[in-house]
DNA sequence: GGCAACGATACCTTCCAGGTATTGATCCGG
DNA sequence: CCGGATCAATACCTGGAAGGTATCGTTGCC
């Protein structure tokens, strides 16, 4: 199978209309219509039921439009860590980590330096993503290794370290009557009186159903409890980003957050390992 | 990236000479030295030092190496899996688990049984192989779910759940005087005189330099214990595995071995989330 | 029943993968 | 120091496949 023919089938999947997905390609429709015959005829499976109205997925198409995009992103990782690794070692990031804005700078000020201190260290460049990104940029190879936070973030496919655990709180507007407890249960706070928990997006982008406001990341969720719109459960750490319009109490019995160093699983990067013995020293 | 351009580029670079590479490819050596070119051209990066001489690998070239291997084994695994997808229902194994030759019987048999009892189950195949190539079937989609051996076993990229853990027990010759022992310790059976630990295969196939004999499977090693060739610790499981010349007796500072059950991560199978649902409920 | 939408087919053109023959560089034995 | 052997690169040719345009056949819909 070639990467042209997954790409082809990926986007006819994903539009479910060979007309667009040819558009989306740059190519002719009937080329792309061949294409998926001749891997269809060289699969010996349907891919796709086409009625001359409507293209839906088989059973085996449906594996294929996962299984192909994983593969898909595979390829496409090998050629940008290739690229990466043919540039001039004079300022090239040597390595590249990725974490959600919202993390802990604590955590990540200290693992920084910790490892610049290292003998052989190679120049860190941090990007800060939006929640559920990282795990995209990891597998696409644009970076090289993420910290994640479970059990929010899947450590799919991944290998990873725990770095540490904490514990969760409420963040509230401040003043609110919950602010003078020492501490709350999850019961206290489910079903608050007009501060409802928010919507966080799933993977492909959409909202679930249901109240609550959508929140896209950690910033507007903070607007949105200083507004007095919703309530926030998140990592203690996060009392360090919190001003004065915002009060946080722990929850006794929401579940702990494990902050874990993710990197993939065959990387012979010697800074990757690097790195990680550094953060699992820290810990 | 094509991924015809890819296993071009492994061959070559696995081989370090055109001219063998062209022949295991079955093409001539022109268009095959042409092709590398091409990519090199295309990624903007020397991936080959070629002297009319010698062939060696630039750090960019083991970088694709690495990551070019794992995205052919990811290509490979959707065609292998697109392909099961689509034969016809009756009769096709809807699951097919790979374990080691050497592992508890018992643990797969409930394991087995539990499973089948389920609503819903379908006909699992079930693979014995030796030590190592589990996750290489996994990975290339050869097999949906895999039982794998801690610490003996990497569970890189794959989503696991541990199914328990054994302590390990050291396995002797009948009649050796260590068996009247009750317990022992590492330090008991490291250089125990004529009984070397053997040596087992590097994921390549190739032995670690030292002393102890070359095995390859469980069942050659319990023959050379017999034998009196050699000594062996396993999980205390084997001993289900005993005949009457053979002893074990239990290792007390032996690292614990994890059984855990591994699946590709982006599995989207029903199929196996009930199995992996069930071995976790028989823990 | 006629029209619009949409995938399949037919047919042509272009380009590239692959083959053969050869060149050019380097190592090595004498 | 020379001649042959080795090996990758180059030159050139050919067939097939990828892509384009025009058109057909089916189907849903007003």
């Amino acid at each position: 199978m070639e990467t042209r023919e997954l790409r082809y089938f990926v986007a006819v999947a994903e539009e479910l209309h060979f007309g667009r997905a040819a558009q989306r390609l740059g190519i002719a429709q009937p080329p792309l219509s061949r294409t998926i015959q001749q891997l269809e005829r060289r699969l010996g499976a349907a891919l796709l039921d086409r009625t001359s109205r409507t293209v839906t997925l088989t059973e085996a198409g449906s594996v294929l439009l996962v299984e192909g995009r994983a593969a898909l992103d595979a390829v496409e990782a090998a050629e940008r860590r290739t690229r990466r690794a043919a540039l001039p070692s004079t300022g090239r990031p040597g390595l590249v980590l990725v974490t959600k804005a919202s993390a802990s700078r604590e955590l990540l000020a200290n693992l920084l330096d910790a490892y610049a201190a290292e003998p052989g260290a190679v120049p860190v460049d941090v990007i800060l993503c939006g929640p559920g990104e990282q795990e995209r940029l990891l597998r696409e190879g644009r970076a090289d290794v993420a910290l994640l936070h479970r059990p929010f973030d899947s450590t799919a496919g991944f290998h990873t370290e725990e770095l540490g655990a904490e514990g969760q709180v409420v963040v509230l507007p401040a003043g609110h009557p919950l602010t003078v407890r020492t501490h709350v249960h999850m019961a206290d706070i489910t079903g608050l009186p007009g501060l409802p928990l928010p919507r966080w997006p799933d993977p492909d982008g959409t909202y679930p159903p249901g109240p609550g406001p959508q929140v896209r990341d950690h910033a507007q969720l903070l607007q949105l409890v200083a507004l007095g719109r919703a309530c926030a459960v998140s990592p203690e750490s996060c009392r360090a980003q919190l001003h004065g319009d915002l009060a946080a109490v722990p929850v006794l019995d929401a579940p702990k957050v494990t902050t874990v160093i993710a990197w993939p699983p065959h990387s012979r990067s010697r800074a990757v390992a690097d790195l990680v013995r550094t953060a699992t020293r820290l810990r």
